[in-house]
RNA sequence: GGCCAGGUGGCAGAGUGGUCAUGCAGCGGCCUGCAAAGCCGCGUACGCCGGUUCGAUUCCGACCUUGGCCUCCA
């Protein structure tokens, strides 16, 4: 099945194919780790999860890197703020990052480069950048040379003469041209800092994917990946350092982005404070119902957070978990889950996650309404891709059980029965109203009766 | 101000030049001791104004409006 992307560079849908067809290198721009994440940090994880779970089916080998950045001036401040090095910071917070990852369902990238073992490719790309005019040293600093790039702004759409005449920060004097890039600071003997040709000091942002990425996939690679506010300046000057660093040889092929995840109207963002930490939400609702609604969306489209978005994507996975606890007495049929044409198909074109999550209802009322263990197959296989379905229907109606008295509710039910087997529904329905206050739903069924803790 | 992306039924959210999105919620019926679940059925949704067209939510233009980037940011 042919597969289409939208490519940010060309600004338009175009048919995939890797440089190599046997492998496809796959780049997203991961954490700065100085603080926990929060669940809008997490779409774009989510998203191009679902895009590696995609390539793995189509290609022989797909290599997916998500960095870590630790080393910046976030951290430092962070370190110094706790009196501690940096390294507790970064150690702490990255695998706070994996963790939470990890709960939404994301699986572990292939590669996960961090900047600081990264340090002497940094500085051989940054002397190559000098070597060819890119770049020049001034007061401890290097900078790239916009000018010495004639495509810088193509990716985001600007020229060079508008963001000179737009700069809105403070230019630093050390600098040639408003637009020029910091590639190597200096440092500070209270701040991290490496051994340079340009003394001691530390990478700037933009280069450390650059080489990171050329020293794990090579100098071209097939799709680099990441939030819609990264394309300007981030890629931009990681577009502008690849390409020259590399005698004009294509950076990446592709370039995807993400939508903002909003809340309250809002992008969610540190620097607004509106922001729900994926931490936070992993401990107080269903994790899948958090990846469900992060691919609710399209991923290129703005995506609007709310209680009342996550509590819909309970009660559709609530729907889809019942189905699956029906048919939870029918064997699979052997070897591999198949992976639904419908909802493959969806995820060929674009992405398009949304369209794939109603083809899933329709598996999941064809499973419902057959019964048959290709059915249930099918659901179970088309939940997989995404993803999702990924839990035993009992534990997710239990909600982990953890916080309910199963014994208890159990002992109820029995009491129920035998009030109902006496004829006495006053008595019974005293005792579902009991249970309805615990939190506890119920269901009668030919296999008897069912609960479920109630969606919060 | 410049660049970019949107405005779809109660909510979420795809898509398309002319019979259907889908999910959640709601309403009616069947089923049930009653519920729940399930099944059947229901709602004349595409910001506004023009234009193109036999026909536009879908194409074109203006307008209104929301958001993103231009600074760290997924």
């Amino acid at each position: 099945m042919p597969i289409s992307f939208y490519n940010s560079l060309s600004r338009r849908i175009e048919p995939f194919s890797p440089q190599d067809p046997q492998r496809v290198t796959m780049y997203l721009c991961g954490p700065t780790v100085y603080n926990y994440v929060h669940i809008g940090n997490a779409r774009g994880p989510v998203v191009f999860d679902v895009l590696a779970r995609l390539l793995r089916r189509h290609y022989p080998q797909v290599v997916y890197a998500r960095n870590i950045t630790d080393v910046d001036d976030k951290i430092n401040a962070a370190a110094q703020a706790q009196g501690v090095e940096i390294g507790a910071i970064t150690g702490k917070f990255a695998q706070a990052y994996r963790d939470d990852m990890a709960g939404l369902g994301i699986a572990a990238p292939d590669l996960e480069p961090r900047a600081t073992d990264h340090i002497p490719p940094i500085i051989a790309m940054i002397e190559r950048l000098i070597a060819g005019g890119h770049a020049y040293a001034a007061e401890g600093h290097v900078l790239f040379d916009v000018s010495s790039y004639p495509s810088y702004g193509n990716l985001s759409g600007r020229d060079t003469e508008e963001l000179i005449a737009g700069a809105r920060v403070e230019v630093a004097p050390y600098k040639k041209n408003p637009a020029d890039f910091v590639l190597w600071k200096p440092s500070t003997p209270d701040l991290p800092g490496w051994n340079s040709p340009w003394g001691i000091g530390r990478p700037g942002w933009h280069i450390e994917c650059s080489a990171m990425s050329e020293a794990h996939l090579g100098e071209t690679i097939d799709i680099h990946a990441g939030g819609i506010d990264l394309l300007f300046p981030h890629h931009e000057n990681e577009i502008a350092q690849s390409t020259c660093a590399h005698g004009g040889k294509v950076f990446a092929r592709w370039w995807m982005h993400n939508g903002m995840l909003t809340f309250d109207g809002r992008k969610m963002s540190k620097s607004l404070g509106n922001v729900l930490l994926v931490h936070e939400l992993l401990k107080t609702h269903p994790p899948e119902a958090l990846r469900l609604r992060l691919l609710s969306g399209h991923y290129r489209q703005p995506l609007d957070w709310s209680d009342n978005a996550i509590a819909q994507a309970v009660s559709t996975l609530d729907g889809w978990y019942r189905v699956l606890r029906d048919v939870a007495d029918i064997e699979l049929p052997a070897g591999d889950l198949p992976v639904p044409g419908s909802v493959e198909a969806a995820l060929c074109d674009d992405l398009n996650t949304p369209q794939a999550l109603a083809e899933l209802s329709q598996l999941a009322d064809l499973a419902r309404q057959h019964r048959s263990p290709e059915a249930k197959a099918a659901l179970l296989g088309g939940g997989a891709l995404l993803g999702l379905l990924q839990q035993e229907p009992e534990m997710w109606f239990k909600r982990g059980g953890s916080a309910v008295d199963a014994a208890h509710i159990e002992a109820l039910l029995q009491q129920r029965l035998e009030a109902r087997s006496a004829r006495d529904f006053a008595r019974a329905d005293a005792i579902r109203a009991e249970l309805t206050a615990l939190g506890i739903a119920i269901e009668d069924s030919a296999q008897g009766t069912r609960w479920s803790v109630m969606k919060s």
